[in-house]
DNA sequence: CCAAAAGTGTTCAGCCTACACCCATGT
DNA sequence: ACATGGGTGTAGGCTGAACACTTTTGG
């Protein structure tokens, strides 16, 4: 294995681009885009800095990337490490790379979202105390380019939610139709129309419904279901679901 | 500014992940996979390394972030150095970031992909005479994960074709209607029907049919067609398009 | 006159959309 | 008895999919 520390001048192109320079080593950074669920409206997890730069100012969790780790286990560790929360559906999104989007120091950034039902994870856990759920819009200012992540980690939720039904991860395990048709009203930020919704849902038929109710929200009380998970990933893989909302 | 140059203990678990460590920079690679159509198939650029690792073995094309430069400037700068290209449509794909995936050295690297007409860029400039284009299905056995990255950057292509006519970017500027049927079928890897997609193709409304034809490959020849620019990003802004075929 | 590709419409089925009333129950 | 949310079905329009014959012209 060769790895010229330095460059020199070569008349091979191919052979140039390739060197490995000390100095354009580079801090890869880990942010995370925590999507919550509480039933009724969709939230972003995000904390306040205690530490420089932008001091007091809101913005996702993040971390650095380690030698000895990946990207995946990256963003895996800064979650777990700052909220306690584990096993939890995270999916990387984009990494952002302008020159001086951190002031302070160089530092690439990749976005990682992940998917959590707000009140089944109490936040045992919750290390930092200056960590808040906010409702999608009325999120504030971030540091850096944090709002833009969450921008884009917003639409790819809403591409997800119409390939396959996001509700594993967003909704306590039994849960009622109009639970899932809030998470989908929050993500497509959308009315839908009741029936047409649940005809929909029941016609990809990955569905159980109990003989139990919720009746915690109504007289009447509410129907509880669950994923059939087996169905759900069969389906998943043989059509891939369509979904038009 | 206060950035520790090492890591110290604290309680302050909001800090201790934010420490700046030298010893986890890494070098931050940009590899690009780069997609041609030449009016019949669609086909990648790939040239044989011809340097360490991996020398004489199948590769895509890459190098390494500089210190002043974004990631889509890297990839930009890349593909200019290596094919003489400029002005090409690039897209931020993934980032591959598995702990030994170039035995050589810790190496991230963000994957991009290129969309290019093979004729209409002559390659003035084909640097590297090691360079070949090959069809999709017979690309070789690659390096490191970049047949991984090519899998994915198939999968990506063929959501943005059902996005919008990537027409612009892969076919020369007049064309004809088998041509980009030829494209479509190439990208998503099946037989269209002739007429439905003509039909589906004319009702999107962003073509412009020329007086002129193409005889060079039948008989009675064919008409050409241009992009209606203004029209085609008009409709992106508002509906962006649904395609379904 | 024949070979090769271009061009052109219609029918059917499935899916999305819009829409309104009764039900069950706790207070 | 009433207020609150839960639950249910149908008709019309649009869109995707299947399908075959005629036209043109160079050789």
């Amino acid at each position: 294995m060769e790895i010229p520390k330095e460059a020199k001048l070569t008349k091979d192109i191919n052979t140039q681009l390739n060197f490995y320079q000390k100095e354009d080593q580079v801090l890869l950074a880990v942010d995370c885009i925590i999507f919550g669920f509480d039933k009724t409206n969709l939230k972003i997890l995000l904390i306040k800095r205690n530490f420089e730069p932008e001091k007091g100012k809101w913005s996702l969790i993040g971390g650095f990337l380690k030698k000895n780790e990946n990207l995946d286990q990256a963003a895996i560790r800064v979650l777990n490490t700052l909220t306690g929360l584990s096993d939890i559906y995270m999916e990387q999104l984009y990494t952002y790379s302008k020159v001086d989007r951190d002031p302070g120091q160089r530092t690439i950034s990749v976005a990682y979202f992940a998917l959590i039902d707000v009140d089944s994870h109490q936040f045992d856990g919750i290390q930092i105390d200056s960590a808040r759920w906010f409702d999608l819009d009325e999120a504030p200012e971030l540091i850096f380019d944090h709002n833009e992540m969450i921008r884009k980690a917003i639409s790819r939720l809403q591409r997800r939610a119409m390939t396959m039904p996001i509700g594993f991860e967003l909704l306590p395990e039994k849960f009622t139709m109009r639970q899932l048709q809030n998470l989908y009203e929050s993500i497509l930020d959308k009315k839908l129309d009741k029936r047409n919704f649940i005809n929909k849902i029941n016609s990809l038929d990955v569905l159980v419904k109990l003989d139990e109710k919720d009746m915690t929200v109504s007289r009447k009380g509410a129907y509880l279901y669950v994923f059939d998970k087996e169905k759900y990933e069969k389906k998943v893989e043989e059509d891939g679901f369509s979904f038009k909302l």
